[in-house]
DNA sequence: ACAAATCATAACCATTTGGTTATGGTTTTT
DNA sequence: AAAAACCATAACCAAATGGTTATGATTTGT
């Protein structure tokens, strides 16, 4: 039952960004890039380990990935994640359409 | 500020669908049009209160609208409301231009 | 070698959350 | 008129959540 599957994945993305800090957090990241926990901690203010736990959860969500150096660690957003977002997005069709006018005006934009 | 109003409303919005039982209201009503909150208890498989708290829920982030008839309140979608998520979703640009490809090629079949 | 920095985890706490049963107010049915 | 149906709210409860401080492991700087 692969809509079972996804059914799990869209619950993971959509309570990971329920939280504002870590909606913060992601923003933060996908805008400046990969930051370390060190960053980030003086960005989100609560404290060093409240933005560890954030980031775990983001992490289960596939939300950002994460590279040890050394003594630090740096995390980095991964946008691709919310996919499964624009797909549960994408059941409501009718309202998909109502949107299409928007995007087609920006593709013609884009294609003269 | 718009923009601390509209993270407020966004807020909403995904705490609202951050529930599985919530998620699966919102998905009914969609899908099947106006519902009275009996028919969505027996959907639903928990107790008629929980239904009504979660409706008020998904009533405060306007995904929803009510219509009292006699002694059985009607619920409605109200997809508009998902809205300000597509407008958070769109501040990852770069994640949107990978995905103008299938939107691109929906809307040429719609118009060849 | 020692001190400081970075991070994750543990232990803990208050609040929120999602559920329940109980109840009461309308409205419909009999 | 009485009974039943429908719904919202109240009162309550267990579990999850989001935060804190404390601590320990590892790495870097002096």
């Amino acid at each position: 039952m692969p809509q079972v599957n996804s059914k799990f994945v869209v619950n993971h993305v959509l309570r990971a960004l329920a939280d504002p800090t870590r909606r913060a957090i992601f923003e933060q990241l996908t805008r400046q890039g990969e930051q370390t926990v060190h960053a980030l901690t003086r960005y989100a203010n609560v404290s060093q380990p409240a933005v560890s736990k954030h980031l775990t959860v983001l992490k289960r969500a596939k939300l950002v990935r994460h590279r040890r150096e050394g003594r630090e660690t740096h995390y980095r957003a991964q946008p691709e994640a919310l996919a499964p977002m624009v797909d549960w997005l994408d059941q409501y069709g009718a309202f998909w359409r109502e949107r299409f006018d928007r995007l087609e005006s920006l593709l013609q934009r884009m294609e003269p």
